[in-house]
DNA sequence: TTACAGGTCTTGT
DNA sequence: ACAAGACCTGTA
């Protein structure tokens, strides 16, 4: 197992901060995940985070998915110092957020399905696309305590461009609605130009932004995100439903990027996790 | 019944 | 360029 101690990482926010959908929190307060069809699970005691892999699949997985070579004391610093007091009310509830780098094809999809939809939804959405792939996630030997609830746990791994047939987003029980001809298009798209993924790697934030809108399904807003949480430009800054109300109300005169520059995609995860929690 | 959910597309000006 | 209106569907 691996330990962190750090009063920058809480589990319970980053799984309600909206970023990711397939985090779950168990009976047993074990949170589990599957991430680049790795399946983990983990603990939180204090400031202390317990990780149960071992030290090879932490420095060649997770340590670049939690983002944890990233000084969050310099931004908890930068907040403190600047002289906004709502932000600093925001980084107070919820300074164990962090952003997390997912898997660029999963954010694709994922915030797709996200457009003006509601979380359970969203997620049982993705749950069961994985489920009808099928596809085992590495998981297996490394259960906490061996007191894992197989019925709880997600098992699939995230299904690739070619890993569904064409015809599986008709099914209605996957409750995607309006936005699965868009997923059906993706996929396919995809499948037929697999450079198209590692392109976008290589782009800067505008050049991203652009290749993604250009997709049937994806705006500013969902693009944004996948800029944010699959291809790691923290200056991505999306404004959703919730953020747009947040900035007319606490901010009436604008919000102050310039002074954020660098870190405006984490600052904006703080304002919308304080803006749910205030609902 | 209506409104809302981490929006986007299409159409009309 | 910008403003409506439509859109699947579960939940309150």
């Amino acid at each position: 197992m691996i330990q962190l101690e750090s009063p920058y990482f809480d589990p319970e926010q980053i799984m309600e901060s909206g970023q990711c959908f397939r985090w779950q929190k168990k009976d047993n307060g074990v949170y589990c995940l599957v991430a680049f069809g790795r399946y983990l699970e983990m603990t939180k005691a204090g400031n202390i985070t317990t990780f149960y892999c071992d030290e090879k699949e932490w420095n060649g997985l997770w340590k670049t998915y939690f983002d944890i070579d990233r000084d969050y004391d310099a931004i908890s610093q930068k907040i403190a110092g600047s002289g906004d007091a709502h932000l600093k009310e925001a980084f107070a509830i919820g300074q164990g957020i962090r952003i997390l780098k997912q898997d660029l094809w999963e954010m694709i999809v994922s915030f797709m399905i996200s457009q003006n939809n509601n979380i359970p939804r969203i997620r049982g959405s993705i749950e069961a696309l994985c489920e009808r792939a099928g596809i085992k996630c590495d998981s297996g030997d490394k259960m906490s305590g061996g007191n894992a609830d197989v019925s709880l746990r997600p098992l699939y791994a995230f299904p690739g461009p070619g890993d569904l047939d064409t015809g599986v987003f008709d099914d209605k029980s996957l409750g995607l609605g309006y936005r699965a001809p868009f997923l059906a298009e993706m996929f396919s798209f995809a499948k037929e130009n697999p450079g198209w993924i590692d392109n976008l790697r290589e782009m800067n934030y505008e050049q991203a932004m652009d290749a993604l809108i250009a997709r049937k399904g994806i705006g500013p807003k969902v693009a944004n995100c996948i800029c944010l949480f699959g291809l790691g430009h923290v200056d991505a800054f999306p404004i959703d439903t919730h953020v747009k109300q947040l900035l007319a109300r606490y901010y009436p005169g604008g919000f102050d990027f310039k002074s954020f520059e660098g870190v405006a995609g984490i600052i904006q995860q703080y304002l919308f996790y304080y803006e749910l929690k205030n609902k």
